[in-house]
RNA sequence: GCAGAUGUAGUUCAAUGGUAGAACUAUAGCCUUCCAAGCUAUUAACGUGGGUUCGAUUCCCAUCAUCUGCUCCA
């Protein structure tokens, strides 16, 4: 049976990943909270994520970015922009135009449409049957006018001149970084800055429970590159993205890549390609890989003024490197791994419900049941509190051996030791695995070895 | 943003113009030496705000939230 999206917003909410948000007062649209299990989940992935892009990898710097940047920088980059211009967008070849600037050029500059209302600039447009200058088309949407950036203030007094933006992305705090990292790591191009954190974006359309909100978390990775060889780095990126994904163990068959036609390229992009999932209501966008060519910089060199070329310290060449930016959304990835992870069977002619989730994101790594809770308390408790400094494990001491084992799967534990008589005299557990359901006897001193190695990523 | 549907314990579902019943889950105890067993007990709900009414969980209106489909999506 196909997996709903009701069915795992139920399911997230009854083992404590996700619960709505401000549930206690009716809800707020489109927020989520990460409960205990979740949270878990969510570090584990961010982990993953900067394991393989940051750590291991050495051409890669970590960074962590205000949150709260200068606004000329949401100036620079074109996020500002669409707030002030009464956007229409061509529903046919999904260009983008401003409804004044098409209404000046249709009268070579007799009207200008300025101080038009929004309805005054679409009656017009309508009425003098104003064509997409594009494809010809007649089909616009409405007027938008509204900014994607959250705005807020900062200081105590909320005068227009403290109004500062919640970051609409977190590439641009690197990008405004891109020097201090250079020097700072002595770092040669090609190499590459990655952040993971929140970012906040006032969507025209939220849902699909986590798939998109308007609070969000990226995980971005910025590599500059020297012009010329971006192409060849796109590449790279795309599989190793892919291949991250399929390590990760998410089914291949519920993966694929979808390359952006000219068309829907944003201005910023020369090519982008995005790896969707199959979700529950579709395939989705999980990871867009974009070169962005030498945009940002340049629009930031611009912006403030500063010289921000990179000296090639072999060819003394001068010049602003390309960026190849993979860009992946840590809530829909988890959405993803949650989604793919969830399995019903039949045991016995009873449903078992287990999360087929890779040890590495598992939020807890063993659950630990003394047999019987009045002889095998004790010891659990004194093993448990061994094995809690390396792990997170589970203590489950309620009900039947039985339903603590299925207790155990349905949230995706990869390992739960029993504590029993043969612990208390010879030093040994039973150990069973979630997927394989195999018991083995092993002994205490052994234990976390054989649970570190099963677990690594 | 538009249209439709829905809203009762944690979950699934009842009933009712006179404030609600169950199953599963959970918790505690008994029993139990390894895959949701059994017994006993316990906790727990009418999304919010108005209106009609002697009285509203029930009827009406609004609102909030979720789901589905369109639309949209830097």
């Amino acid at each position: 049976m196909k997996l709903s999206m009701e069915q795992m917003v139920n399911y997230c909410k009854q083992y404590g990943f996700i619960f709505q948000g401000s549930e206690i007062y009716g809800g707020l649209s489109n927020t989520w909270d990460y409960g205990p299990l979740g949270r878990e989940l969510k570090e584990n992935i961010r982990r993953a994520w900067w394991k393989k892009f940051i750590q291991e990898n050495p051409y890669n710097y970590g960074l962590d970015s205000a949150i709260l940047m200068n606004p000329l920088v949401w100036v620079a980059s074109g996020h500002v922009a669409s707030f002030a211009d009464p956007l229409i967008d061509c529903r046919k070849c999904k260009t983008r135009h401003r409804a004044d600037k098409l209404i000046e050029d249709f009268t070579k500059g007799k009207e200008t449409g300025d101080g038009w209302s929004n309805e005054k600039l679409e009656q017009y447009i309508a009425d003098n049957n104003i064509k997409c200058p594009n494809c010809g088309s007649l089909d616009f949407t409405p007027i938008r006018k509204f900014n994607l950036l959250f705005e807020t203030h900062q200081g105590v007094t909320e005068e227009a001149k403290s109004k500062v933006y919640l970051r609409g992305e977190t590439a641009q705090g690197i990008f405004v970084n891109f020097l201090n990292v250079q020097r700072t790591m002595r770092a040669k191009v090609p190499f590459g800055i990655g952040q993971t954190g929140k970012s906040f974006r006032n969507e025209i359309t939220p849902g699909n429970f986590i798939f998109r909100t308007r609070e969000f978390e990226q995980m971005e990775l910025e590599f500059f590159c020297k012009p010329g060889t971006d192409l060849e780095w796109f590449g790279f990126w795309k599989s190793f993205c892919l291949d991250f994904l399929k390590d990760l163990g998410i089914d291949k068959e519920n993966l694929r890549y979808r390359d952006h036609v000219k068309e829907e390229l944003a201005f910023y992009s020369k090519a982008t390609t995005d790896i969707e999932y199959l979700f529950p209501m579709g395939w989705g966008e999980l990871w867009g890989i974009a070169d962005r060519t030498d945009y940002d910089l340049s629009v930031h060199e611009s912006h403030s003024k500063q010289e921000l070329k990179y000296l090639d310290p072999e060819t003394n060449e001068r010049y602003l490197p390309y960026v190849i930016e993979p860009s992946v959304g840590l809530d829909r990835l988890l959405l993803a791994i949650l989604c793919d992870s969830y399995h019903q069977e039949l045991l016995d002619n009873d449903e078992r419900l287990v999360l087929k989730i890779h040890p590495y994101l598992a939020p807890y790594k063993v659950t630990i049941l003394p047999l019987i809770k009045k002889v095998h308390s004790n010891k659990a408790r004194e093993i448990y509190g061994d094995l809690a400094k390396d792990f997170n494990c589970c203590y489950d001491d309620a009900g039947s051996i039985g339903k603590r084992y299925r207790r155990s799967d349905a949230i995706g534990t990869p390992f739960a030791i029993t504590i029993d008589d043969d612990t208390l005299n010879n030093n040994t557990v039973t150990l069973r695995n979630r997927d394989t359901m195999e018991q083995i006897t092993i002994k205490l001193e052994d234990l976390k070895l054989y649970i570190k190695k099963y677990i690594d990523f």
